[in-house]
DNA sequence: TTGTACGCGTTATCAA
DNA sequence: TTGATAACGCGTACAA
């Protein structure tokens, strides 16, 4: 504690050896066996360890990866951790910064990841533009979006098929009778929210079922208080849907919530398709139909891919890849005609 | 993105100054007029930004401060958001690190940060000791527990009045006529679990209620299916309690699904006072009463004493303090006799 | 295998 | 005010 850590320069003092011998075993460089034992010995006497600050200036690598997320929210959560388990192994680390969904606030955490030199960075954008990146970093470092694609900006993307899983959710109700189908969306000027609403409103199209208007409730991702608001706005309709479909896992819980609230029984009265919720899928009586992203696979693809690029690698750049989401049907949804 | 950017050796070549006068410039010194022109032209025409690496490893900072959380749930996260407000002003920046409840990640996430070289330390342990500590941390740098103290170390600590609060939130309902008192609790290892079910047990002596172990039972934080299944056994019990207290946020979400899906009405039925969770008492209806804690003011504070120490203010060491929740009333209490 | 010597980009000291 | 120069701690040719 009170000791300032020991230097390789005090090591080499302490064996009598030369810096670049002790930097070479550092390194994992061939070292004679009783010198090793004597380097060893010194850092455990010494309690040295290497200044990665100052390791970093000579390599200019930091080992570390910044991610940038909007909120820390668990479907975010998840990927990171999953990028993160991945990455262990590497001996690449990550530092993550949310930016709570704050345009001005998403810049800035963008260029404080900067600054700290990271060697790539991964990045869920919301207002981010390609003339932002542009103008903060300049570094030539590999960048990789997820979940939505960087406007007017070239870089690998992973995202997920939002526009064909929210099309094979509402498939399923209008298979099962229903014409009345209310959505809780997210914000419009999200990718992830728009590509939902597009599949809602293709399925619709193919069917040959008319949009109404009245079904289509905006709320916030991140915000379980929307999700109960739209849903108590749905179900007080004059001629109220007999199904629901919510687009995230947060409104998810406020739909429920407002459900209950209104006493209206699942799927006899209203079937319900919910969004990346298992935890509460499993609690929830009865079972709740559920659209689950492969946060996983989007972790672990991020990883891969990353390593890749941090190798040199950059083949198929841009890559685009779109992960497949799945629809997961339980006992939310009652057939009617 | 292509060039690599420019350094003050560059800025020096530009100008025709040294680079010693660069540096001043850089850190607020003064500089001729004209000189000051001409350098500002340089960095802009060269893309000039300071190398903080090389910045850090002479000045032996980082400005920033490592912050080592349980998970991203909202307390904390209110707690960092708040701290982090107060810092931006000050020119520090902070590294949020989680350990997702678990042990060894806890002491290997605390390593990551004191290897990164954080100025200083905000820590909200669950497993760790001072021998941990002592063990991972040679440099003498500032370290603030908050929420729970450290166990076998001398360090300042910011910690809420959770026995005293846990205690008034039963005395309430013990005030109410209620004697038949659920209580969810968190992991008995956890420093602010065990305050409130010590709370809730003082509160039983002073008033000479005796204890029914069937109505103590314990969940796990941030785990909200837990407080559903908890809420479920009391309510399942032959002789069922007439009013619960909930201690924490993600318990208390799912202790509202259980007593939604068993139908029980809120108060007449049970009595119920939740933790933490402003946002889900607003939406439930009758209102939830709750304890809340004062996460702004706590981060606030953290943030208020860390700048102190980073300037080598060491009054007060270790200082200890305790900030008040507040038992917040609402419609979800009934008296009973 | 080991050591010498230099450079990474910055700050800090001390003359000028 | 400015500049030459020595650190900061480490990695790496290149020579020994």
């Amino acid at each position: 504690m009170v000791k300032i850590p020991a230097t390789i320069k005090d090591i080499a003092k302490y064996t009598g050896l030369s810096i670049a011998t002790i930097s070479k075993y550092l390194n994992g460089g061939n070292v004679l066996e009783k010198n090793r034992i004597l380097i060893e010995e010194a850092i455990k006497a010494l309690d040295f360890e290497v200044n990665e600050i100052a390791r970093g200036l000579r390599t200019n690598k930091t080992m570390t990866i910044g991610v940038l997320i909007p909120v820390f929210e668990v479907f975010f959560n998840t990927i990171v951790s999953s990028l993160e388990n991945v990455l262990l192994e590497t001996g690449y680390s990550i530092v993550v910064c949310d930016y709570r969904d704050d345009e001005k606030l998403e810049k800035e955490r963008l260029d404080f990841l900067y600054k700290k030199r990271v060697d790539a960075l991964v990045v869920v954008p919301t207002y981010l533009k390609g003339s932002d990146i542009k103008k903060i970093i300049k570094r030539d470092i590999p960048i990789v979006a997820v979940d939505r694609p960087i406007d007017d900006f070239e870089c690998d993307t992973i995202l997920v098929n939002n526009f064909e899983v929210s099309y094979q959710a509402v498939e399923k109700l209008i298979l099962m009778g229903h014409k009345k189908i209310g959505i809780i969306c997210g914000p419009q000027n999200i990718y992830t929210a728009q590509e939902r609403l597009n599949g809602y409103v293709q399925a619709h199209t193919d069917f040959n079922i008319p949009l109404n208007e009245e079904y289509i409730k905006f709320g916030e991702f991140h915000n379980m208080e929307s999700g109960y608001k739209k849903m108590i706005e749905l179900l007080e309709i004059q001629n109220p849907p007999s199904a629901v479909f919510v687009t995230n896992y947060e409104m998810t819980l406020g739909a429920i919530i407002a459900i209950n609230e209104k006493d209206i029984k699942v799927p006899d009265e209203l079937s319900v398709i919910g969004f990346d919720n298992l935890e509460m899928a499993r609690i929830v009586k009865p079972s709740l139909s559920l659209v689950v992203q492969p946060m996983e696979e989007i972790g672990e693809s991020v990883a891969r891919l990353l390593l890749k690029r941090l190798k040199g690698d950059k083949s198929d750049f841009p890559l685009q890849k779109k992960l497949s989401a799945q629809v997961l049907i339980k006992n939310s949804i009652k057939r009617v005609d």
